[in-house]
DNA sequence: CAAGAATACTTTGATATTCAAAGTATATAG
DNA sequence: CTATATACTTTGAATATCAAAGTATTCTTG
């Protein structure tokens, strides 16, 4: 019982504690040796969900719109995100990823897609499912439980 | 097949996003909204270990040792850990967890296990191991691939 | 044993990230 | 048409972090 309880709690601070730095020392060289680890989750973020307003977009990231303002005016900057007006209603802001920054989102995409493939790699179809289910436990815990 | 991968991927993201920030605004108040989260991952770090060097605690947290000792300047000062040069070579320091320190830590334990509990909650044991293995498969790759 | 090299840690200066609160512009409600 | 709400930006302050230079101690080697 316990012995699982805990390898899961240590398995856990490990990998949360690391794979940020880890995705970072890879992703943020060569071609994108300009952006940083929160830009890239910005880019990410913009990139799975379309053209957003900065409101949608910071909610989701869990950072105020200041910051993200300021997140945004970096990208805009170096070229991965475009921000316009929306015309409907001029208060919002709609922005969006431009070429290089679509470019960027794939190699984000990808680190993840293969830290997915070796993840599953020695998991039957029905493992596989048994771990995205308690995955799905854990978002629904803290959804539940912080209001999230 | 893929499916499966898009769901892990996104489930994945979405939950490295989200819980150091719900874990910050649970456990950054109260009896501890002195500290901040970077001081409780190195409270839990020199916890899980005992006495330690700040050159191997710095190692394990991934930061320069620079980083470090103001981290734990702040911690010394705010009374969660004590600091002492090491008898046998005095370059070394030696840290560890004052009384406060420790109750920090067992705060900090006590939401990683309600959070493993809920994860594991409706999972058999044999689920739990699947569980287990994957995500050590996922540590096994970034120390494999990104020397770590 | 006496340099010189290596190790362990700290300090310094610079940059990035973030927030709360105040400010600006636009839209909506009564 | 005013008052209020919404969407975003700006500002000022705090924290986190690194690389590189600095200090103290130990190890190595001729």
């Amino acid at each position: 019982m316990h012995s699982n309880h805990d390898s899961l709690n240590k398995i856990l601070v490990k990998l949360f504690n690391d794979i940020l730095k880890i995705e970072e020392k890879y992703l943020c060289r060569g071609d994108f040796s300009d952006l940083t680890m929160t830009e890239f989750h910005i880019i990410e973020n913009i990139g799975l969900s379309g053209d957003r307003t900065m409101s949608e977009t910071a909610k989701d990231l869990r950072v105020t719109s200041g910051t993200l303002t300021i997140g945004i005016d970096n990208l805009v900057k170096k070229g991965y995100v475009k921000r316009q007006r929306d015309h409907e209603d001029r208060r919002r802001m709609v922005i969006g990823l431009t070429d290089e920054g679509l470019k960027a989102f794939r190699a984000h995409q990808q680190f993840h897609e293969e830290m997915v493939n070796h993840t599953l790699e020695d998991l039957s179809p029905e493992q596989e499912k048994v771990l995205i289910k308690a995955l799905f436990n854990v978002d629904k815990y803290f959804k539940k439980k912080y209001h999230a």
